[in-house]
RNA sequence: GGAGAGGUGGCCGAGCUGGUCGAAGGCAGCCGCCUGCUAAGCGGUUGUGGGGGUAAAACUUCACCCAGGGUUCGAAUCCCUGCCUCUCCGCCA
């Protein structure tokens, strides 16, 4: 959620960045609308309830000296009717101001490239170089098939599509990855998070997710849930309407869970294969820091997720995303995608994002500073680090073998307990 | 699932026979005094959000005692609903 303040008195600056990620201007035009009606009538109601105020005060005098009050109790009770009917419309425009207000995402930081959508994207950096084979090589779902370690007919029967069910050395390798990312991630000071997976709408509201993608979200009706599609919720929301200490900042964690998430509208998309799926695991770092580090913060984050893709010895680049790709509430995210032999193509595996204080509105995180009157919004970001079942593609493409065998990259062996799958 | 207790400021904790309550008292924090140092002691001070105001303050005003409704001229205090926490019983991984 963006400042009103800075919606108010900056519209220029909400109006370009909208412009530049593709969005209607009239979900502004509508907010500021609303907003100038709301504050219009607040005004009013406030003299009104000034006066009732002194109003009351008086009668509690007269009442006090055991006097007569009745013709002031006649005047007061004329203003605190008027002052009920109004406070009804204020309430109705005041939620539709939030409401409005929730529909507008964040501003684009100004290092972002500008541009239409993905294809617009900015390559930072790469490392390490697409492999080159000796022989065709197979997509992860042959070789996965033949190894017997991934099982997709038989969870299709069990769930359905883009469900899948690993078996053997299969599971026995996302449980190593999982282990693996979140003992690199303590080691450089993470704090260990294992979080709820089923959250309430709040922490959905506060980290973006709600109100406006309600679609990629799985809901249990009764009694209202909603399925994590990221550890970023429940761990962002760890801080939810809290005031923090400066000297606790910076925060860091990171957690596994699994995420789940709806697809709709990609139903042609990667139909195939362990890329796409109802339900995924993955390592998630989220960082808590005072806004004059965030942006520091986000290339080291990024770093630390490079980290786990150099040790496991995987191929990739680095992506600035362009304005017309920038999620929601980010206001700069670099996505890291790893070389997929089997597709010869880069394909996301993390995305680390500052939402700047967008999300700690939304939730209400705020620190003191020391010293200092009043509380500021923290920043917050985070990360995949990485998204286990790619991570698990792209160990199966890279490393696969022509016998058909996939090796284990040496630091995933104390893991994994073997050197090869075969 | 059944029975009961409770949710007040950074924390503890009064108030809850409605009015002078943004809220006693304590702790913690900050400023100062005092003591050779530390401790103790003494005095003062310290919530959040919004509006107006100012160069910035001062100042002023509205709201906030879990959340949402209601009663009333007036609610932390009375009534209803919801959420959460705790204790006991039952059931269960």
């Amino acid at each position: 959620m963006l400042d009103v303040k800075i919606v108010r008195e900056n519209t220029a600056k909400v109006l370009d960045a909208l412009k530049k990620r593709n969005y209607d201007s009239s979900i502004l035009d509508n907010f500021l609308k609303i907003e100038s009606k709301r504050r219009e009538l607040l005004k009013i109601i406030e003299e009104q309830r000034e006066q009732r105020n002194k109003f009351s005060q008086e009668i509690a005098k007269l009442k006090r000296e055991k006097k007569d009050a009745s013709s002031l109790l006649d005047e007061a009770k004329q203003i605190s009717d008027s002052i009920t009917e109004k406070e009804e419309s204020l309430r109705a425009l005041e939620e539709q101001a939030t409401q409005e207000l929730l529909l507008i995402p964040n501003i684009p930081h100004e290092s972002v490239p500008v541009g239409k959508n993905e294809t617009e994207n900015v390559e930072i950096r790469k490392w390490g170089e697409p492999k080159q084979l000796d022989f065709l090589p197979l997509n992860h779902w042959d070789i996965a098939e033949m190894l017997n370690i991934i099982d997709f007919e038989r969870a299709s029967k069990i769930a359905g599509a883009r469900f899948s069910l690993m078996k053997g050395m299969g599971a026995k390798l996302e449980r190593a990855l999982m282990n693996f990312m979140l003992d690199v991630n303590t080691s450089k000071g993470y704090k260990e998070i294992l979080p709820p997976i089923l959250v309430n709408k709040e922490s959905m509201t506060g980290t973006g997710q709600l109100p406006k993608f309600d679609m990629e979200l799985f809901r249990i009706a009764d009694p209202e849930f909603y399925l994590i599609p990221t550890a970023e919720v429940p761990v962002t929301n760890i801080h939810r309407e809290e005031i923090l200490n400066e000297s606790d900042l910076p925060i860091y964690y990171t957690a596994y869970t699994p995420c789940f998430r709806r697809e709709a509208g990609s139903y042609g998309k990667d139909t195939r294969g362990l890329i796409r799926q109802h339900q995924f695991n993955k390592v998630e770092i989220v960082k808590f820091v005072k806004p004059e580090n965030s942006y520091a913060e986000l290339e080291k984050l990024t770093k630390d997720a490079e980290d786990i893709l150099q040790r496991l010895g995987l191929p990739y680049r680095v992506v600035a995303l362009c304005t017309g790709d920038l999620g929601f509430s980010s206001a700069k995210t670099y996505d890291i995608e790893v070389w997929l032999p089997g597709q010869q193509r880069y394909r996301e595996i993390s995305s680390c994002s500052n939402f700047e204080d967008f999300q700690a509105r939304r939730a209400n995180i705020r620190f003191k500073r020391e010293g200092k009157k009043g509380t500021e919004f923290v920043h917050t970001l985070n990360g995949s680090s990485l998204a286990i079942g790619r991570t698990v593609v792209a160990i199966l493409e890279n490393y696969q073998q022509k016998d058909g065998s996939v090796t284990i990259p040496e630091a995933l062996r104390p893991y994994m307990g073997v050197e090869v799958i075969k």
